[in-house]
DNA sequence: GCGATCCTGCGTAGTACTACGCAACGGGAC
DNA sequence: GTCCCGTTGCGTAGTACTACGCAGGATCGC
């Protein structure tokens, strides 16, 4: 990894996952590393953020492990934030899920790397050494999905932020209405936004909306 | 079977989750405790099957820890299996849902506790010793929620099984035609069940019926 | 048998969503 | 400046769903 001139000193790495079993199974590994040091530990971005907060800036962790999907305030959303305060700070994301289009979003979100919690245990080691030296890393399924998918081939990246304000609502289970009144605008707008999401998502029938909505949403939101 | 006249031998546990690093946090954990042994690991329920019918009968594990949630064949399936074969051996259920639920459906399939991954950690070593003494444990959370909501008030739990089709139906994106059509059944009918629906469910809106039944349905491959 | 529950279906009214087409306005790109 | 695109909004028609209430037939337990 990266040579430093100044004295040798072990990177400094701040946990966050709200599953205290995957936080122990990390400093466990971690903890065989010599040139890694774990210096806090979090169970939601805003207990990630508060922790920064109170860290001596000359004493900030190198890198954030993040899960992305946590009660409250998950990882996309951590990175996004530490990313604007902190832009140095490397953030390597956790996952479950394999789906691409979080992996985009996480990279979006200034995010450096996606590793699976399904991973072999060295990937971990091997993505953690690639972030810090500045590298991007993915898990091997992600790398295969990315190649074989194509690098820009889901239908939610063609959608617009105004299209993905609607779909958001719509996962939420909300009518036109309450989607209209909560974005300030009128329903034949959110109706408008709503036929344009089925043509380019490929949907028939008002349900099957619904349903790819609150898939696209519940995994990292709803879920638990 | 065991008589405990016999010397003093650690209890035999097998590991059941797909994520390396969870039972890299478990094996750690268990580890550091004189009278536990991981005798086994596996990555999805049939490979804990697989891994049992090599076992000698006379080596089998007292104690299955395994996540509910996996690729392939979950914790719940497994329990159940297990259950069946080898009653003798306890299930230590561990999720990141505390959807009760998921909870009801664990102990039905002869699941003995039931853990929350978000848990403090000691959690899991007091549920260990409560299942390996014969005893029931559920994560505090857990409890706390069976408190509140009453031991069998899932509304699920209240649907006929009719109004499971059309929800299951519903899931799926159907629309009241389509559902009708694969039930053979009138339209009217499905929107009779329909209304039943959210009344027993306390829904609002069409959506809110939609995003309830995908969550109920997709919930298995969902989750942080 | 009798009551309870479930499944089935209809009538009626009102509300929500669909599926076009059309158009004005603003921001960037060229 | 001109063009493209995103966002906003309306008109019109048709379809789907909601929200009652009512009721016959089937099944199961007592």
């Amino acid at each position: 990894m990266s040579s430093y001139s100044e004295p040798y000193r072990p990177a400094r790495v701040l946990l966050v996952d709200d599953h205290t079993l995957v936080r122990d199974g990390m400093r466990m590994h971690l903890a065989l590393q010599p040139s890694l040091t774990v210096v806090g530990e979090a169970d939601d971005g805003e207990a990630a953020l508060a922790w920064l907060a109170r860290r001596q800036p000359d004493a900030l962790p190198d890198l954030l492990i993040t899960d992305i999907g946590m009660r409250g305030m998950g990882g996309i959303a951590l990175a996004d934030a530490l990313h604007q305060r902190h832009p140095e700070i490397a953030v390597l994301m956790l996952s479950m899920h394999d789906n691409l289009e979080y992996v985009r979003q996480a990279m979006r979100a200034g995010a450096r790397g996606y590793v699976l919690k399904d991973a072999p245990a060295d990937e971990l080691l091997a993505a953690i050494d690639a972030v810090l030296a500045g590298r991007v890393f993915y898990s091997a399924r992600i790398a295969r999905r990315m190649i074989e998918e194509g690098p820009a081939s889901h239908p939610l990246d063609a959608l617009t932020p105004r299209e993905r304000d609607i779909l958001n609502g719509i996962g939420r289970g909300l009518a036109n209405k309450e989607i209209a009144a909560s974005l300030g605008v009128s329903v034949r707008t959110v109706e408008t936004h709503r036929l344009n999401l089925k043509r380019k998502l490929g949907i028939e029938g008002r349900a099957g909306l619904v349903k790819y909505a609150v898939e696209q949403l519940g995994g990292d939101a709803a879920g638990g």
